[in-house]
RNA sequence: GGCGGCAUAGCCAAGUGGUAAGGCACGGGUCUGCAAAACCCUUAUCCCCCGGUUCGAAUCCGGGUGCCGCCUCCA
């Protein structure tokens, strides 16, 4: 058995075999890093983290790379009505999406390039898309141009013709064509710029993406993934860009999540109906929010309200009381059974469905209510009068395992507060022997804004709460 | 106009040819000092409507209705 990927690109599942056997290349377009991030920023980042993390449960050697784009119109306009400048934005919004994320259980990727660090590759190529033919300089500025590239639209499955109906040309620009696309902006007044062979500007918004999946990954990658919405045209840009330059497939499968809706409307600022990850996770458990996301599968769409958020908490209580009554047996009781094999092969099951449920497309869905079966036979196993705690320490495995590889953490709130603390006192510890102190003072402002005071002691570090 | 998605019990939601998972809510029962937790039973003769293909369809095909997304920055 084998897993299975929906690709955009076929608009079919397909058995997923990697460009080279055993590791996987996967690039998932990362927010503009203008403003605190949405919960439907969060579903991306909570999804593909959940493929990456199966994908490792799998035996995969995954590397993962996600961006930040921090310079756009949007962080200059950001900027400019703050008062403040890009780069001062950008890096707020880059640290609050790594606080939002991890909260909500996402691990960091290998790499988030980001591209103002990136501007050498940026520049080189489309450099040499110019030189190849597939785009042009227009007064300091550089488009693609799109006929150029055969194939275009193939990923969104439009014809170049159907697609030019709905193009435009904004007043004041340069493009023979109106479906080519900006790969440079010549820096206006008083615009934040790099020099490039065309002059003072910025790069389009797509480039960084073809670029960072170069410089990083390589000419071919195994899985791009990102919200539905970026199928067109940012994609599909991605997809001519690379492939002019690189003549090679950018990537074998494509993955797009669904939307989120707020009350069966499409979250935008101009309904004012978006909900901030900043805000959110204030009020409710990160953890009933990741609950909630992948207990419906990733591509399709799902409504939000917090009533809805209610019944995810109640639901996913149930897993987490069945694990709760598991400990708390082990505590209380003696060994007092036989091992059996009826238990171990309800074990085993459970670990096969669950990994038959994934294998298909990362059916989450399917997945938890493969938890919930579990958690039955948990709480079944546990009306038992005697029983062995070899059982129960292999049903508390599996809880770990299973739930592990859909980033849930099923201990109490508390605990859980605990080990967290524990995790990042310890990634302090490294960076502080890695001598990288900006990190480990990062570390402890974070936690002292959760109240949480550290003291480092000849001893070691020792921490309490201040209340 | 082009491309695409969705419509399954009161609510949420899997299921893409073999006879309706799971969760929440509701009702009945068991256990219990109380409470909690838990267990058992019950809850869609049927999957938007109409045709068709098939031994057999929620699942495939045709038509219709309703809702939604992309085609412009967007997760």
């Amino acid at each position: 058995m084998s897993i299975k990927i929906f690709n955009t690109m076929t608009r079919q599942k397909e058995p997923f075999v990697p460009l080279e056997e055993g590791k996987v290349k996967m690039y998932v377009c990362g927010p503009t890093v203008y403003n605190y991030i949405h919960i439907g920023n969060a579903r991306p980042a909570i999804v593909f983290d959940t493929v990456r993390r199966y994908l490792e449960y799998r035996g995969y050697d995954v590397q993962f790379i996600s961006n930040f784009t921090d310079v756009d119109d949007k962080l200059i306009k950001a900027a400019n009505e703050m008062g403040s400048d890009v780069p001062t934005i950008a890096e707020k919004f880059i640290n609050a999406y790594h606080e939002d994320t991890c909260a909500l259980g996402v691990q960091k990727a290998d790499a988030h390039p980001r591209v103002t660090e990136t501007m050498p590759e940026i520049i080189e190529f489309i450099d040499n898309l110019v030189k190849k033919g597939f785009a042009y300089e227009a007064a300091g500025d550089v488009y693609f141009k799109t006929r150029s590239f055969e194939g275009y639209g193939k990923l969104s499955h439009q014809s170049i013709d159907d697609l030019k109906s709905g193009a435009r040309i904004e007043v004041g620009e340069k493009k023979e064509d109106p479906l080519d696309f900006a790969l440079w902006k010549a820096a206006k007044e008083g615009e934040i710029y790099w020099e490039s062979p065309w002059g003072k500007g910025r790069p389009g918004w797509h480039i960084e993406c073809s670029a960072m999946a170069k410089k990083y990954l390589g000419d071919s990658i195994d899985i791009h993934g990102g919200g539905q919405d970026l199928a067109f045209p940012h994609h599909e840009n991605e997809i001519a860009q690379s492939e002019a330059l690189n003549e090679a497939p950018m990537a074998k499968y494509w993955m797009h999540n669904g939307y989120i809706n707020i009350d069966n409307e499409k979250m935008s600022k101009s309904l004012g109906n978006f909900v901030l990850v900043h805000d959110l996770v204030r009020e409710q458990d990160p953890q009933v929010i990741r609950f909630f996301m992948l207990a419906v599968h990733y591509r399709n769409p799902i409504n939000f309200s917090q009533e809805l958020l209610e019944v995810a908490e109640t639901s996913l209580n149930r897993i987490r009381t069945a694990y709760e009554n598991l400990k708390h047996r082990l505590t209380v009781t003696a060994d007092l059974a036989e091992d059996s094999d009826k238990w171990a092969k309800v074990i085993d099951d459970t670990r096969a469905k669950f990994i038959t449920d994934m294998d298909d497309d990362f059916n989450t869905a399917n997945a938890i209510s493969i938890l919930f079966d579990f958690s039955k036979e948990a709480n079944v196993y546990l009306q038992e009068r005697n029983t062995s705690k070899a059982v129960i320490t292999d049903f508390i495995h599996l809880f770990d395992e299973l739930a592990g590889v859909l980033g849930l953490t099923l201990q109490k709130e508390e605990e859980l507060l605990d080990e967290q603390i524990e995790a990042l006192i310890e990634e302090r510890n490294q960076a502080r022997k890695d001598k990288n102190f900006s990190r480990a003072d990062e570390i402890r402002d974070l936690l002292k804004e959760q109240n949480i005071i550290l003291e480092d002691t000849a001893q070691g570090v020792r921490w309490k709460r201040d209340k």
